[in-house]
DNA sequence: AGCACGCCGACT
DNA sequence: GTCGGCGTGCTC
């Protein structure tokens, strides 16, 4: 580590391009390491900041700032890597984010320390109010401040009244309050628990002998043991314990401990024997890839049919790189898959596991981050975030179900975790294995002109059969009442002679609730939500209509909240009415539902898994979340309910994401020793993404699809910036976006060598026109590659700061966007 | 982000 | 005339 100059460049935790120059005082000269978290100071406050290493020489002549002291050092160890400051570097620069801000995200939670500007009552002050001198309102004030000193806000709500600027101006003035810095925010620390380990097993014979003879021979077995697990195995009294400690007999102390994220314990298992027929078999494709470890980086996708055993690849080849010394990751979609994935790894590969994922406490998520740091794990698995694991050294990434969406956050940093494994594995000379029975159409491109290497496997383990598809035309149902319109005879006549054989049939739906379209059929209005251009889901279970985009509830009402009329209509469909409507279909039927109103609390997806693999459910009902890479091995039929919800949607990928989500779908049945089928129920069943998923044909989709795109230069032929322009204000949003538009248009028409390669698209109300309360308009910017793009968005910003800054419209700039609504 | 500064409308 | 609204600029 080599010692850290006295002036140190700091990225603070905030929305600024620059990075800072701050002095390091003697007495933190010892504790400083780059990558560790500081406090330093900024105008008046104190925030959060980084050490990326010494500061850069200063250039310039002119411009020479006062150098302010660092104040503190909060944490004993780094908190990232020092190989990790140029990846941190280039997401910043390839997603438009400020440094300080990419490494905040990056970092566990709950690292923070801002502080803000609170009031206080002054000792004069007290005096004021005892010599009862102060009006009524300064009365009040001073009645709050008293106990406790607050930023101006909270002081607001507390009165519960508006304070004018001048009222403070004149208190402060008379030196009755004062303006202070204040920090609040926790620490996160390790945990310690108190343990016990024998000292001298000499006791004295007394009548007490006995039991403290239990102590001590626990001790000498397990040499060390926690306090709680010494209460377990002898049931003796803790004073006990601390008796012999106050003797000297044994010690009790801290040990740091782990908080542990893994529920349950697992049964190892042994590697499996891989498939070997053909150049298509597993063991062809471990063979492929793990030639290529060790050797700098290369990029694989594996195109396996579902149910083929990716995950068996993943490990086989997890093991391969463990051997050679060096550490995985492995990217998994959601959180219920990695439960289901970190079982299988950690039943093979024993403790050196850590999970990262959304789900973990802030403390639990602090410990895994921690493990990695000090290299005490050899694997993670995580959901995207786990793509900034603190690994010094990567060998193999391997992205799981790597079409999938979820990849891409969308909010904050827009990083999407898949790309930017990609760059990861490029800087540690590691390689990358992405894996899906339905790749995405940009991999795919990208295997099609060999940036990355194509494997197969084209068979399902023991050479299950894949499902037969049977497409069901939904438009003959049309004349139907009732559930006959989305449960048709065939449908229904395949579930009952599933049921008859003790199966399980999967049902899905890619849409929650009871009904998506309660509409007055008396005036025709629908029920909309507050916040936004959407309407209202009936949601039967809980009596109310709920916001799909923000969350607003309003209870059930009889009447239509426009004219009165009592003719409310429940139109669209939802999983909770299919359930209601399976269940009076098939009364005898056990039948459970996933969502995302049946898995909110901690461990239900768990139970509803579970329900399926003890068969105590005979019918599973869901969205999208069960069609998502689990394994269901009793499920012999699966019902598509409506094929067509993801279809027409105003998205270029949405024929992309409807042969994904079906095939996936599709996927789940016959994983077991039975074979499986599939109704799929359709309004387009002359669709080529419907046609090519009932055939199961990718290589069908891809070329019709790749056409396409082709022909309107859509990604993978083009790159795409997506500019989000939204704020509260409807005319301030469409003024802005106009702004920004003609602003755009300008960096395009001056320059011509840029400009020629880019298209302006809008600007252009958004598809839903408002989401929780603001307005949302959108400019999409399409450029022939990246780097063209990219410099379009950098002379965008540099000459028009302002636009990107503003307090009342906020811009975000989305590279590589997927949700473009 | 958040804090200070500076420039214009509607009040005592 | 002042008060207080918000737009603008800066932060080692």
């Amino acid at each position: 580590m080599p010692t850290l100059l006295h002036h140190i460049e700091i990225a603070v935790a905030l929305p600024i391009d620059a990075t800072f120059t701050y002095a390091l005082p003697e007495t933190l000269v010892p504790f400083a390491r780059i990558g560790m978290r500081v406090l330093v100071p900024f105008q008046k406050r104190q925030v959060t900041g980084y050490i990326l290493g010494a500061a850069p020489p200063i250039t310039g002549v002119a411009t020479q700032w006062q150098i302010k002291n660092i104040l503190d050092i909060p944490d004993e160890t780094v908190l990232f890597p020092e190989a990790m400051i140029p990846f941190f570097k280039w997401i910043a620069d390839y997603y438009c984010y400020p440094l300080g801000e990419v490494i905040h995200t990056a970092l566990p939670g709950g690292l923070n320390t801002h502080s803000t500007t609170v009031i206080a009552l002054t000792n004069e002050g007290v005096a004021a109010l005892k010599q009862n001198i102060l009006t009524p309102v300064q009365k009040k004030m001073a009645l709050v401040l008293e106990n406790r000193a607050c930023p101006l806000k909270k002081l607001k709500h507390k009165l519960n009244q508006d304070i004018s600027h001048s009222l403070i101006h004149t208190m402060l003035k008379k030196g009755w309050l004062e303006k202070r810095q204040e920090c609040r925010g926790r620490t996160l620390r390790l945990k310690t628990e108190p343990w016990v380990r024998l000292i001298c097993s000499d006791i004295p014979s007394d009548q007490y002998f006995s039991a403290r003879q239990k102590i001590i021979r626990i001790l000498e077995t397990h040499r060390e043991i926690s306090l709680k697990q010494l209460k377990t195995l002898t049931s003796v009294k803790i004073g006990l314990a601390h008796f012999l400690n106050k003797n000297g007999y044994i010690e009790i102390f801290n040990k740091q401990v782990y908080r542990d994220p893994f529920g349950e314990t697992v049964t190892p298992d042994k590697p499996r024997k891989l498939t070997c027929s053909g150049n298509c078999s597993q063991k062809q494709v471990v063979d492929t890839i793990s030639r290529a470890l060790g050797k700098g980086f290369a990029s694989f996708l594996l195109a396996g049919v579902t149910g083929s055993g990716k995950t068996e690849v993943y490990m086989h080849l997890t093991a391969k790189a463990l051997k050679r010394g060096e550490s995985v990751l492995v990217l998994v979609p959601e959180i219920a898959l990695i439960a289901q994935a970190s079982q299988r790894f950690r039943a093979r590969f024993g403790k050196r596991i850590a999970v990262l994922h959304s789900a973990l406490s802030q403390g639990e998520r602090y410990d895994q981050w921690i493990r990695i740091l000090k290299g005490q794990v050899v694997i993670v698995i995580g959901a995207r975030s786990a793509i900034f694991a603190p690994f010094e050294k990567i060998g193999l990434i391997i992205v799981d179900e790597e079409h999938d969406t979820s990849y891409k956050q969308d909010s904050g940093l827009h990083y999407n975790s898949r790309d930017m494994a990609m760059v990861r594995a490029k800087r540690h000379g590691a390689v990358v294995l992405l894996g899906s029975a339905t790749p995405s159409i940009q991999s795919c491109y990208n295997a099609a002109t060999n940036k990355y290497t194509l494997t197969v496997l084209t068979e399902r383990i023991e050479k299950r059969p894949l499902p037969e598809i049977a497409i069901v035309d939904l438009r003959k149902a049309r004349d139907m009442r009732g559930i006959n319109r989305f449960i048709t005879a065939e449908l229904r006549q395949a579930m009952a002679a599933t049921l008859a054989q003790d199966e399980q049939v999967l049902l899905f739906l890619n849409r929650r609730g009871f009904a998506n379209y309660p509409v007055c059929s008396a005036c025709g209005e629908a029920l909309q939500c507050q916040n936004c251009a959407i309407t209202l889901t009936m949601h039967k279970r809980i009596r109310a209509y709920k916001c799909h985009y923000c969350g607003f509830t309003r209870p059930a009402l009889p009447q239509c909240p426009t004219c009165g009329s009592s003719a409310l209509k429940l139109l669209g469909y939802g999983t909770e009415l299919v359930e209601e409507a399976v269940k009076a279909i098939f009364p005898d039927a056990r039948v459970a539902r996933m969502d995302r109103d049946t898995t909110q609390r901690k461990g239900s997806i768990l139970k509803l898994l579970k329900g399926l693999h003890d068969r105590t459910t005979d019918i599973l009902i869901g969205t999208q979340m069960v069609a998502k890479g689990h394994d269901f091995p009793y499920i012999t039929l699966v019902g598509i309910i409506c094929a067509d919800l993801s279809l027409n949607v105003p998205d270029f990928r949405a024929g992309e994401q409807t042969f994904q989500i079906l095939a996936q779908v599709a996927g789940r049945a016959g994983r077991g020793a039975s074979p499986g089928k599939v109704i799929l129920q359709t309004y387009n069943p002359d669709h080529f993404s419907v046609i090519a998923a009932k055939k199961q044909d990718y290589q069908a989709f891809y070329d019709e699809e790749i056409n396409c795109r082709k022909s309107v230069g859509f990604p993978p032929f083009t790159r795409l910036i997506q500019l989000k322009i939204t704020g509260v204000n409807p005319r301030k949003v469409s003024l802005h976006a106009q702004a920004v538009g003609e602003a755009c248009y300008l960096v395009q028409s001056t320059d011509d060598s840029l400009g020629k390669h880019i298209a302006i698209l809008g600007p252009a109300e958004a598809p839903i026109a408002r989401i929780d309360k603001r307005y949302r308009w959108q400019i999409l910017l399409k450029g022939a590659d990246s780097i063209i793009l990219h410099d379009f968005i950098r002379r965008l910003l540099g000459t028009n700061k302002p636009l990107f800054t503003n307090k009342a419209v906020k811009v975000v700039i989305d590279v590589d966007p997927v949700f473009m609504m």
